[in-house]
DNA sequence: ACAATTTCTGAAACCGTTTTCAGACCGGAT
DNA sequence: ATCCGGTCTGAAAACGGTTTCAGAAATTGT
């Protein structure tokens, strides 16, 4: 019942403790079957807490993410597991509601248990990282950044990028009109998401009223309401970028209450991709990126720089996106919105 | 740089270790101010590994699950992780991708680094739950029954019933060759949903071909190729029931590229709700359950396990589901769907 | 067979806490 | 002033491993 300890495995096999202690760790020693069949008669497993005490290591690595059911995020944490292997470390999650108050007190209480962290902060002003850099843990920063930042290995996607090429493919298809849900913009992926939003529309001199960028928080509901105020719009927009997963979810719902039908009411692109997408109605055309790779990625330089301590120069890598076509989008209308004005109420 | 330890304190506030450790455990010290701010000003922490080390508690809680990207877990990991207070236990999460093997490598490795364990078993005839017993592991078990039965605290929902409505739907709408994509069965939810299945079709003396019951593994491409060999049969059901949610997108995958109609061609039911289900044409009429609610309330009861170390007699309690009816589901077609099998390849 | 070397071993110290134990200190009663 | 009970304190012993150190055993060379 009670636990066997190192000390019950050395009296079974007839030798010291530090005997055990050294085969267990993989030096040569005479008593090396004895040990064995001991260990294995008492199932002895070494206790993780005496073995992080001498060692000051933990055997552990900390991954701290703002909501877990987002699908971006279990994702992540599925790419970053999968990557520990086998009696490697072991992974704390945590969640943090997208709080920074939330996050710093995670944070504090996973310092002291972890030998590095996967940290997706809340927000771009989140000290977090600073903590953490000032107690030593090695940290590697996912799909946000930091405000020091330089300082830490991070793992992004190119937001610019693919809000860009959501833009420019409404673009391509004849929309002038086009209109964004942003995200919050104080994280990383929604401030240049935005910016690739705003990019895209300058390098083709379009000038649109402040109304067609909607703060959408990142949230469905945000989503869902974001639309509506869209779709009341005197001028409505003829194409929508939505800027995450979990708005496009509130903004179709919206299209869909309205009885907005796409494409040819309304071109639709959204942020990343989800297995749903395929089979929506007109299937969603999407910016999508390498999710489980991201995490995973993450957890490689996690690793190595825990490793070669080094404190070698921070490294910041982007991964590509890409978009993925479907059929959310065509032609804008040739006649005005305007007829669905009095459908909507917001 | 080098994280403090008690004993600095104990120097900074000019008292002994012994002082220190008995105030920050609440005894009443006379130099309980100048202690107070020694730990402010070194920023001290006290060590998990020797706080374990002493005490045999690790304060941590293992939350195992089969599959963290399908959003049911995901939601049970947020529903677990949201009852475990401020300063309480911190979590360790490990996924086992649905396999018996893996899983026991991560049991026997999460085993004594934590106090108790939340499981959800990759298959019923799976020894980790009884390996958690000998070792004295507090545990609770999610979704899924363990061999022996009945010696563990249990959370699940009513499979049965929630496949029985389903069926039930599809009866009252008028139909008699209903199939089902069945998850595996020799998991919990995989063995009493197609149970449900069956005693419905029972109950109204309904008998149907063996190739009605089809096995979908409880994968996305298990319900794709179900749904093709369904609608592949000489005579094709009129209605199905979809054993599990990403089974459903599968299923639905199919009967686009087929070009099938819902419900005019076939009505279909899905087991756990999702955010798409609303926007998907038709929205998908599921079997709903409380999802948080199945995380918080088998985190709560291993709490209380822990707390009342007492062997008192285990609990198994059932959550119950419900139908939750949008526009997947209408009367039978009254012509044969005959015509539909040209268009079909397996 | 003996010395020189190498390999292996056990005792003991240590990691950072908590807790027991005995003693120091305090105020109040005699 | 002395003794008493009660509070508070510090030294020391754990908890279960790893690692250093010095010595014992085995191996090698002559």
């Amino acid at each position: 019942m009670k636990t066997p300890t190192i000390t019950d495995v050395a009296q079974e096999a007839g030798v010291s403790v530090s005997t055990v202690s050294r085969h267990l760790r993989g030096d040569r020693v005479r008593a090396a079957e004895r040990i064995n069949s001991a260990v294995a008669r008492l199932r002895y497993r070494p206790s993780p807490a005496a073995q992080s005490l001498k060692s000051g290591k933990t055997g552990a690595i900390a991954l701290v993410v703002p909501d877990i059911t987002n699908p971006f995020f279990a994702a992540v944490v599925r790419g970053a597991e999968s990557i520990t292997v086998q009696g490697g470390h072991t992974i704390f999650l945590a969640n943090t509601d997208e709080s920074d108050d939330r996050e710093a007190e995670v944070v504090e209480d996973l310092i002291t248990r972890v030998d590095g962290m996967l940290l997706a902060p809340a927000s771009e002003n989140n000290p977090s990282p600073q903590r953490l850099a000032d107690a030593g843990v090695p940290t590697v920063l996912i799909d946000r950044e930091a405000p020091s930042t330089g300082r830490f290995d991070t793992v992004l996607i190119d937001n610019h990028g693919g809000a860009r090429a959501a833009v420019e493919h409404l673009l391509s298809n004849g929309h002038e009109r086009i209109a964004t849900i942003a995200g919050t913009v104080d994280s990383t992926p929604g401030r240049f998401r935005l910016e690739g939003y705003r990019d895209a529309l300058a390098a083709h001199s379009i000038e649109l009223p402040p109304e067609f960028v909607q703060p959408g928080g990142f949230k469905e509901h945000g989503g869902y309401q974001s639309m509506l105020r869209l779709l009341a719009l005197p001028d409505p927009p003829t194409g929508v970028f939505v800027a995450n997963n979990t708005m496009t979810i509130g903004a179709l719902r919206a299209i869909k209450d309205i009885g907005v039908r796409i494409p040819d009411d309304l071109s639709v692109v959204g942020f990343d991709d989800h297995p749903f997408s395929e089979i929506l109605d007109p299937p969603l055309t999407v910016i999508d990126r390498p999710m489980e790779e991201q995490g995973a990625l993450a957890m490689r330089m996690l690793l190595s720089r825990m490793s070669n301590d080094s404190s070698r120069n921070s490294r910041r890598v982007v991964l590509d996106v890409r978009l993925t076509e479907r059929a959310s989008c065509g032609p804008p209308r040739s006649t005005p919105m305007g007829a669905l004005r009095k459908a909507v109420r917001v």
